[in-house]
DNA sequence: ACAGAATGTTAATAGTTGTTAACCAAATGA
DNA sequence: TCATTTGGTTAACAACTATTAACATTCTGT
């Protein structure tokens, strides 16, 4: 299967121009596909959208709170946040806040010394997912997925079988419970295209798998309609 | 298994036309059957279609990450990976041998050095390969398949024979489970001939050795479908 | 060369996936 | 508030892919 992505993704967030761009080009020279941004305009959306493993997020934007920011992504996201700051005792405020910011820099730094980091950050969420996936299976509401045999149970009712396309939207589903996920980002992670506007694939497909574990189809307690935005899954996943 | 010709087959994925070639020729007069990619477009399917033995990947791919691409051959198939890298970085060797990778080489190197590292591979990968096949015998959910003399047991139901077909492809499956065969590929290991698109001839086979080992071969649960990939043998093999 | 089995081929059937369009619900703005 | 717009749901269908039975061919042992 050939993947949209196998290059890994960064965002750089940075007003300073020339900052930015010399960031960019040496991440562009070690293969990776790099999207820009100089102040936090969008980003939400860009990174719910296209799939982007790392953002390098300056702290000191014009406009907005580089710090608000990142406690948004890291709620809304599963992205991996770096933390720039041109101070370091702002740094020890941001450790104390918690914010969710997975590693950190300060300036002025050596693009190589960050690339080391969004490497190691990659590394970490890679294992992380690779654990989730070693699993055999994955419990919801009643519901028990097995991974290596492709089919639910539950205690209620017979096995069900899972076509190729609700299984792996499911898999997707299950591996980021809790965050709403877009079109766009669903459509890259279950069928490797790109979205394309009024596309209803990705619908089709919540509606094919609401009708099988769904209680009510029509009031969905699982797969959450999140409107303007994308699908949710609300249950816990264990 | 016997490989449809005694030699074995290598890929090169590597940017630089010069280096390629000159591995490639080096190769090619050890008599290794060779084939070659400039980059990682496409080398997915080509390894999960036509047994390949090992990939020597360069990891400072245009566009593609080598590692990304390493990690995604490492789960989906069971091809023998050197990793090549142009720099003695300690984070990419040791990102490279966690990620599934099975060795490592860096630039510059002698062509002799890649060689002695491809053959020590491909052994490793056989003598792996020979202690399934020392077994006497394989079992899964229920069944026994006796290697020796090519037939099914189990405690429920009466002794079964195999065709050779059905127990080249059992065998082939059983050697690679959880892992979604293709039908190129499955066609090579079973058959020794290229397969070519609209044959069925696979599907047939497993059509007959489902009808055999499967409780119910309409609701399979040990060899499953998957939709627009291949077949997958699901049970767990001991 | 023959019988019987194994394998390959074909085509009708069944199932999955993607697309469209009509319909319904939520948000927006006079 | 209602009209309008925007976005979501869903059935129906089209395109694609897999299953399977029946038949044709090849292979094997005598």
């Amino acid at each position: 299967m050939t993947d949209t992505s196998s290059t890994h993704h960064v965002l750089i967030v940075e007003d300073d121009e020339v900052t930015r761009a010399r960031i960019a080009a040496y991440f562009e020279s070690e293969n990776y596909r790099v999207s820009q941004s100089e102040d936090g305009e969008g980003i939400n959306r860009l990174i719910a959208e296209s799939a982007i493993d790392v953002v390098m997020l300056d702290i000191n934007l014009p406009g907005k709170d580089g710090l608000q920011l990142a406690r948004e992504l890291s709620e809304k996201t599963d992205v991996g946040i770096i933390l720039v700051s041109a101070r370091s005792d702002e740094i020890d405020r941001i450790i104390g806040l918690e914010i969710g910011a997975d590693d950190y820099v300060t300036k002025p730094f050596n693009p190589r010394e960050l690339l080391a980091r969004v490497k190691n950050l990659i590394r970490r969420k890679q294992s992380d997912q690779s654990r989730h996936q070693n699993q055999r299976s994955k419990s919801f509401s009643g519901w028990t997925l097995d991974l290596s045999r492709r089919c639910l149970s539950s205690n209620t009712q017979d096995k069900l079988s899972l076509t190729r396309g609700e299984f792996e939207l499911l898999v997707t589903f299950l591996e980021h419970p809790g965050k709403t996920l877009h079109r766009e980002w669903l459509m890259e992670k279950v069928t490797h295209r790109v979205w394309s506007p009024n596309e209803r694939t990705i619908d089709v497909l919540v509606l094919r798998l609401r009708n099988k574990i769904e209680q009510d189809s029509h009031a969905p307690q699982i797969i959450l309609t999140v409107h303007g935005e994308g699908y949710l899954f609300a249950s816990e996943v264990l």
